[in-house]
DNA sequence: AGCGATTTGTTCGTATGTATA
DNA sequence: TTATACATACGAACAAATCGC
């Protein structure tokens, strides 16, 4: 149930299970605030360096965005369907951290890769988009 | 060029920019071996902490591997371009980390969820994978 | 087969800085 | 201004896996 420092399991790992159990089940909802680290770190019995691990793999998920006041379940927010059209050709991966300041995006969050049959290639923020074949771009 | 603990950035995102650097200039090439941490400690005289942070910005972004021995640039490896066909959505996001345990993925990697005109779903590594607009399904 | 050295993985602690309420 | 909460950065210790001898 809780957090046992000696199973197999890394503590941090067990608690990013904890938490992400507990948004996929929709005890915590997109928006919502999470406890604080520190909240954490005394419902557990276990050091903060453990609960911001557990923090940073949600993160990396896409699942939370942790700003300075606190951590928040991610807003799955309003996705752009974008048409593409025959020919194209695309592509995911994450972007580099200039990157990802560069167009604004927060962690965990990959990008699209659009190459159009003229070469021509656009980034989209893959939690933004959803990619529609149609018969014309 | 080397790092300065009193700059605006970050020590450890520092240490990432200059090893991103070196790998996209070609100075490490895909599939060799970085310097251990304790080398980073050495050189630049900052704390393991720092050096394994950036490793895990790098990590992130898919650019770098790290087993029990060490951290090596990725490969680009072969993809395999899937043809989807019209009225096929597609979207990206990172994959949970059981997710990522299951479908035995590096860390860094997004993956592409496809969905059929039927409904099906596949989830695709995007290392893997490049997308190709085609006629036909 | 063993055994030590190397290297990363995890976890604790402490301290300081910074942004927000 | 004070209190809260996260970000960065140092240090220390031990575990676990792998490699070379």
């Amino acid at each position: 149930m809780a957090i046992d420092p000696s199973a197999d399991r890394p503590v941090y790992k067990q608690l990013a299970d904890l938490i992400r159990a507990r948004i996929e089940q929709g005890e915590l909802r997109p928006g919502q605030r999470l406890p604080a680290e520190s909240d954490y770190v005394a419902e557990f019995g276990i050091s903060r360096d453990s609960v911001r691990r557990a923090m940073a793999v949600l993160r990396g998920e896409g699942l939370i965005d942790t700003q300075l006041r606190g951590s928040r379940v991610r807003d799955a927010g309003e996705a752009v369907t974008v048409p593409i059209a025959h020919g194209t050709s695309l592509m995911a991966r994450m972007p580099t951290e200039p990157e990802r300041k560069e167009l604004g995006m927060a962690e965990g969050i990959p990008i699209l890769v659009i190459t159009s049959p003229d070469g021509e290639t656009r980034l989209l923020p893959a939690d933004q988009t959803i990619i529609e074949v149609s018969d014309q771009g």
